[in-house]
DNA sequence: CGTTGACCTGGAGTGCACTCCAGGTGGGAT
DNA sequence: ATCCCACCTGGAGTGCACTCCAGGTCAACG
C-alpha cells in the first residue's frame, strides 16, 4: 500500500488554525500561503507543511505583523535555507516590536488603573 | 484683571497628545471630543480639560478599545458624576481586555523565541 | 502693505484586512 | 435518483480609522 500523506480538508483547517474559509483562500490569492494541493474535484486538499506554516502566520498576524511583512517572510521561506540568517533578522526585529506592545500595553494599563482607583474614591 | 484660563491652540495640542489635527478634528466631528471653544477667528482653542480628555483618549485609543466604545465612555462621562459606577465597570472590563492582550503576546513572543532558537541551531 | 503660515469647512479618498456574493460543481447520505 | 452541503471562482463590497483636498479666512511679521 502507498504511504497515505495526511491531507486536511477546508473545514478542517479552519477548525485547527481559527481562520476563515474565506480568509485561506484571501492568503492564497495574495500568496502569503503557497498554491495549496487539489484533489481531482479541485477542491483543496492542505498538507501537514500547510497547516504548520498557518500556525506561524497566526502567531505573526495575532503579533500585529502587517501582511506586507509576513509576505516577505515568506519569501524568504521560500527561497530556501540560506535565507535563514534573515529569517532570523526579522523574527528578532519582530520580537522587538512585540516586546514594545507588552511595554507599552502594561503602561498603559496602569493609568486605567489609576483612573478606575481616582473614580472609585468617588462613592 | 480678568483670570486668563489656559488655553491651547491646535499646534500645540498636537504635540502634546500626539494625535494629528485631522485627528483632532475628525474627534470632534463624530463627538468624541466635545464641541472645542473657538476665538473670534473661529479658530480652536482647547482647553486644559480638553487635553485631559484627549490623555485618556489615547490611553483607551492605544489599548486598541474600538472608537464606538471610547464614544460610550465619552457619554457616560459627559452625563455626570452618577454614572461613575458604569465607567467603572466599563473600564474594568477594558482592563481585562489589556490583560488579555498582554497574556496573549507573551505567549506568541515564546513561540517566535522557539522559532529563532530552531533557526538558530541551523547555522 | 504684502506675504506667509496656521487655521477653517465639508466632503472625498485611502489603506488594510478581510468578507460577501452570484453562479456553478461534485460527492456522499437517504 | 435526488438532495444537500461543502466546496469552487472572480470580483465586488465592507468597516474602521483616519487622511487628504479644495478653496477660503485671518493675523502677525518684516
Amino acid at each position: 500500500m502507498l504511504g497515505r500523506v495526511s491531507v486536511y480538508t477546508p473545514a478542517e483547517v479552519v477548525e485547527e488554525t481559527g481562520f476563515s474559509l474565506d480568509t485561506l483562500r484571501y492568503y492564497e490569492k495574495i500568496g502569503l500561503l503557497e498554491r495549496v494541493g487539489r484533489n481531482a474535484a479541485g477542491q483543496r486538499r492542505f498538507s501537514e507543511e500547510d497547516v504548520g506554516w498557518l500556525g506561524m502566520v497566526r502567531c505573526l498576524r495575532d503579533t500585529g505583523m502587517p501582511i506586507a511583512q509576513m509576505l516577505r517572510f515568506a519569501e524568504l521561506v521560500r527561497a530556501g535555507d540560506h535565507t535563514i540568517p534573515d529569517r532570523v533578522k526579522l523574527l528578532e526585529e519582530h520580537d522587538r516590536q512585540v516586546q514594545k506592545q507588552i511595554e507599552n500595553l502594561a503602561e498603559r494599563q496602569r493609568y486605567i488603573h489609576h483612573k478606575i482607583a481616582y473614580y472609585r474614591s468617588f462613592c
